[in-house]
DNA sequence: ACTCTTTCCGAAAGCGGTTTCGGAAAAGAA
DNA sequence: TTCTTTTCCGAAACCGCTTTCGGAAAGAGT
């Protein structure tokens, strides 16, 4: 006869129902609340249970009951970067409240040679998660074809351009821009420039958006030279701000995706000698603690990292557990949209005057704004 | 009889066996490589297994084999401040070298109202992690007193004071601070204060330890006023600063306990009108990215984090290869030292001669000097 | 042709739980 | 007291995979 391979000493429901003299199956209904269960009893095999530290063993739970109470997410192969800490942060929000929720989660690198949808592929086949967030979409992203296929329930950070299908949580980067762009234009500028990431990543594409069309709006015209994209790095930050400086109409702001570009635009002027916040303003967007240890500090448009995680993380679960009840894939979707705000300090004031002479000052700089407050807007969802 | 509970129709090792007419313990062995089974049967359950995209439930795995592949990590409660980049690295290094081998990383949050060894302990007790990885160690820290008895694999991104019963990888702390003292009174320095972490946290102490040693040796006072601890944000930066500029004794340079605190302290100095890098000098340790983006740029101890995360990912899946082996916990641990780097920005320099007058200017300071080189020590384990 | 090995696969017992079903004991009704 | 209901618990069948064991078929030796 097979003997099972020897297992270290672990409590068990067996032992736990031997040592209450009852049956493992009356044990598990009675942890699991079950109504034909005598309360006193219940309270007996919890008191015990509590005692002797049992604690049901996942595995055997998830096998019988045929459910993964762990949700995944993918990291982004880093293109020798580090992290970006906006995903750092989701993270971070999305684990403490799946924690809450008593839910898992499962964090997957992307091995070299290997793609994202492979990954996900092996954790859903071999069952070891029950959905997925997923983050940093591309504006067409094979990621969510796939997840749609899958019938899993799964929530994205972002959106794509056919986004009706699933759920999302997005930070409304179009109207974002077109805020900063008006705050520009309010402060009194007219000649803005734009350093943009990669097209493809949609937040990017929005933020572009949003730059061109309140660029539009108010009649700036966006001068040739004056659009850059592909900027994802320091050093592609540089060189266009070095193209912007040589520009015949040099512009008197520059808008940049996320601080990270911003802050390279601003070393770039710093070392063309050009002062920030007054020859030329900046503004970015992400609202990193970063852009408030340099000088002048950057004005930037903030959102709340944290937060999305956390919320992202409420709604996967709720969809995991509709999806249960109903035993079918969900069909109602939230969809909730965010704002960011703007966060203003040094980096981006009116316009310097034309005349060299700088005999009427400016209206005295912002240095700091209360970066805290957060505005929501809950477009769809039930979920604030 | 009882009926299992509806589940999706997904392969299984039963629907696979019965699709090529084998039972389900012999497409198991063949899937596992038994030496029991035919050469050219092994080939054609593989072939099946590929074509029906089968994966084995790894629950089931689990269930049968009685070993969970997978570690945790858990986030440290944030102090409401963002998460630490050097973590966020950590876990990135950590989730690729993890995934090399097949593991997979569970990382948890801590709840509010419980702390980090109770949620460590349910997830031993529920058997979700067969292995743990943690940093951030205190000096005398309690997750590792649950871990010495636990007999689960773990290995240590750190140290505590009694650190030579498990495994650990750790920044040599104290010769960092010792370098960077060295350094300073290279540059002529002698009166150089501190601005120190939470003495609790190990690599807070330890890096005090390497200031005050050196002090010693070069001679350099610590005059009264010198050493600051408890220095864990930049509000706090910002007031030992200020009391520092107030000591009849002014100290020509300031070694902090972190990029953060450099950034504040930089930041304090600016306030103050005082040029960083010529009358006083700076230099923090982490090597973060920030470091580049400010003015002068941060001279800085770098340490490669995410080489960190990768290195105790090998570390601790070879442990709990060995402990299976051997079926008995591991009595070698690896403990691995790694050096810090200096990188030489322009926030520290040769102090200001004393007259006024800046007749004969300090050499020229250097800018920018490069991060990447990261020479490494293997202490004793066999892992580089 | 007849043993003696080898080679290769099927049978079956777990792993540690959950859930359905049936029935004994206790409680309520007549 | 006897017949119904309820209340409460035990028995047993899974969940999907692994692993030991035994034995049939095939090959080897003489």
């Amino acid at each position: 006869m097979p003997r099972a391979p020897q297992r270290s000493e672990t409590m068990s429901i067996a032992r736990l129902a031997k040592h209450l003299g009852l049956s493992e199956g009356t044990v598990s209904r009675a942890l699991n609340n079950y109504p034909d269960i005598a309360d006193k009893t219940i309270a007996r095999v919890r008191k015990a249970a509590d005692e002797l530290g049992y604690r049901p063993s996942t595995t055997a739970r998830r096998l019988a009951r045929g459910v993964v109470e762990t949700i995944g997410f993918v990291l982004p192969a880093r293109h020798g970067h580090q992290i970006d800490p906006f995903l750092a942060e989701i993270l971070d929000g999305l684990a403490t409240e799946l924690a809450l929720s008593d839910w898992d989660l499962l964090v997957a690198a992307v091995p070299e040679g290997h793609d994202e949808v492979e990954v996900m592929d092996r954790l859903i086949r071999s069952g070891k998660v029950g959905g997925f967030v997923i983050a940093r979409t591309r504006r067409h992203d094979p990621r969510i074809d796939y997840l749609r296929k899958s019938h899993i329930p799964f929530v994205v950070q972002g959106r794509t351009e056919d986004c009706d299908d699933y759920a999302w949580l997005d930070i409304d980067n179009e109207k974002a821009f077109v805020d900063a762009m008006d705050h520009l234009v309010g402060l009194g500028h007219r000649k803005i420039a734009y350093l943009g990431g990669d097209p493809d990543l949609n937040y990017a594409w929005q933020r572009r958006s949003g730059y061109l069309s309140a660029a539009k709006t108010h009649g700036c015209d966006v001068l040739d030279g004056y659009l850059h994209d592909g900027i994802t790095d320091e050093m592609a930050a540089r060189r266009a701000v070095a193209e912007l400086l040589k520009n015949p109409d040099r512009p008197t702001a520059i808008l940049c995706v996320t601080d990270a570009v911003a802050i390279g635009a601003i070393h770039a002027l710093a070392h063309a000698g050009i002062t920030v916040g007054e020859e030329i303003s900046v503004i970015g967007f992400d609202g990193l603690p970063m852009g408030e240890a340099i000088h002048p500090g950057l004005t930037t448009m903030s959102q709340a990292s944290y937060q999305v995680g956390r919320a992202v993380g409420r709604i996967v679960v709720a969809q995991a557990n509709e999806t249960k009840e109903a035993n079918a894939p969900a069909s109602e979707f939230s969809q909730i949209l965010w704002e960011a705000t703007l966060t203003i300090r040094g980096s981006a004031n009116p316009p310097a005057p034309k005349l060299a002479v700088n005999a009427n000052p400016a209206p005295k700089p912002v240095t700091n704004a209360n970066p805290a407050s957060m505005p929501v807007i809950n477009a769809k969802g039930g979920i604030s």
